[in-house]
DNA sequence: TTTAATTCATACAAAATACTCCTAAATCCG
DNA sequence: CGGATTTAGGAGTATTTTGTATGAATTAAA
């Protein structure tokens, strides 16, 4: 079961990280942060470089250069991260991969399925990167395997 | 997000046609079954092979030959199915995908994840096929795509 | 202005997953 | 028995995901 990919893990654990530790001066060094969560750093950068076409992070080239939260962390919810990371209909589909069918012609295990999905999405919509980042740091929780 | 993965919707599917259809001899033709469901013949076969190696089906070769249930679908529950098509882990490995982490070192999403796993656990646990079946049976469900 | 540091872009390689094909073994029927 | 049917098993192919390598573009600093 792998509910969010290989690349959605990395790219939140990234941001997990650059969340609890925002005491610096806003930008962060992807080459520092690849070797701190243990993520190869080309894969890395290639999922933060999405996360900045997608208007969450912005970066800066150079030397000192890294990226950074465009908007506050306090507005950046799980479930837009989720959303960038993972696709616009992540919490649309179903989760069992069957396409094209809804409420009006359900499979038996739709009703299951909907309760999960509406449970998981509204948790993900209600919790802010700031809180996340905030438990991390309060509780010096690790972001690595 | 594919919480279960292809091969694992096949059998849930097959699995679901057949409880649905109990009223046969009890065996049911791998190739009519994935004509009618639109799966690929030999990849269905593949799958259903594993199933009556974990004890979940028994299947019986030549004509007329066929797959059918071993234990009766009261007895079978969604997530003995899902263990069997997915791995035995199903319901313990982190749901993130992080490897090797738990209670006494959770990352900051460990209480959303626990939650949404034990919910979906308990549902499935407590699901038959028998149910299932019932279910697609009176309200004539589909299980095509 | 040159040099070094850093992200960006793209192409390539490896691994995992999904799917196909072919032959063997079991069973039935004439 | 002999041929037809159907699952079993294994090997092979295709597609997607994950990971690596390389070089260009941008910025800072010497
Ligand atoms: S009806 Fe079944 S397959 Fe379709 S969205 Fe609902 S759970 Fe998924
Ligand atoms: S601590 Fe985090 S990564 Fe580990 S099992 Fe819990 S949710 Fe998964």
């Amino acid at each position: 079961m792998r509910v969010i990919s290989k690349s959605g893990e990395y790219g939140l654990r990234a941001l997990l990280h650059m969340a609890s530790n925002q005491d610096n001066k806003g930008f962060f060094n992807i080459r520092e942060m690849s070797e701190g969560l243990d993520i190869s750093f080309h894969f890395l950068t290639k999922i933060l470089q999405v996360l900045t076409q997608k208007g969450i992070l912005q970066s800066y080239k150079g030397p000192n250069g890294g990226v950074g939260f465009l908007k506050k962390t306090e507005e950046i919810t799980l479930a837009d991260l989720v959303r960038a990371l993972e696709g616009d209909d992540f919490f649309d589909k179903c989760l069992l991969g069957l396409p094209g069918c809804g409420d009006r012609q359900p499979c038996p295990m739709h009703a299951y399925w909907m309760g999960i999905r509406n449970n998981l999405k509204s948790e993900f919509e209600t919790t802010s990167l700031a809180d996340l980042g905030e438990n991390t740091r309060l509780q010096h929780l690790r972001l690595i395997p």
